[in-house]
DNA sequence: AGATCGCGTAAGTCTACGCTAACGTAAGCG
DNA sequence: CGCTTACGTTAGCGTAGACTTACGCGATCT
């Protein structure tokens, strides 16, 4: 799963919300959507897109079904974020090194 | 800088790539745009989106700009991230130990 | 079997935003 | 001074996408 995926499915506000909501445990929808400013409907929009991008699971418990959050692809993400850091550290330094030979 | 901004400002494809072309080194924006499918005044615009956020600086050379990465943005987008994940991982512990007990 | 709960999906609307074309501007050069 | 370079900015357009309303469907209860 592309890291570009998650990274675009936790930019909208309200997705970030129902992402977080999950994190911590397990939640069926109509618990999810409780107290956010949506419809139910549109809080089963935004766990298909985080589900599209592997930062959540499903799984079907009777008539309702439980999200959970997925470590792995949040670790991806992590990762990605880590290495743009690290060259932009890098990028800097060599900038400074620039600056002082001229 | 909140780590929102520059997670809305990364989600965007073609900023992503305006932003990896200065991560390494710095750029005035005519060398960023050469080679990206869209206009350099397109190239400006994704320029102040990313400065707002806080990833990138400015600094003027002249008639030109030079856009530089500033890691600390990245740095805090990483810990805030990172702090997801670990959230993550301990509510998989979490569900899984509820799992054990029923 | 009928009723209800818990949820996904489709259709339609409206806003945000990425893009181009055109213009404006400050710095260097002859 | 013009002229060019290297940009930013504006206006306008087109589209992606976030949202609501309405509907459909399987699981549970009585």
């Amino acid at each position: 799963m592309p890291y570009e995926l998650a990274l675009a499915a936790l930019s909208d506000p309200t997705r970030r919300l129902v992402f977080e909501r999950i994190l911590a445990a397990p939640r069926p929808v109509a618990a999810i959507a409780k107290g956010l400013p949506v419809s139910r409907p549109a809080v089963s929009q935004h766990l298909k897109v985080l589900k599209d991008a592997g930062l959540i699971t499903e799984r079907r418990q009777g008539t309702r079904r439980l999200y959970a959050a997925n470590p792995q692809a949040l670790g991806e993400l992590r990762e990605a974020i880590e290495a743009m850091w690290q060259e932009a550290l890098g990028g800097v330094a060599a900038a400074f090194d620039a600056e002082g030979e001229q």
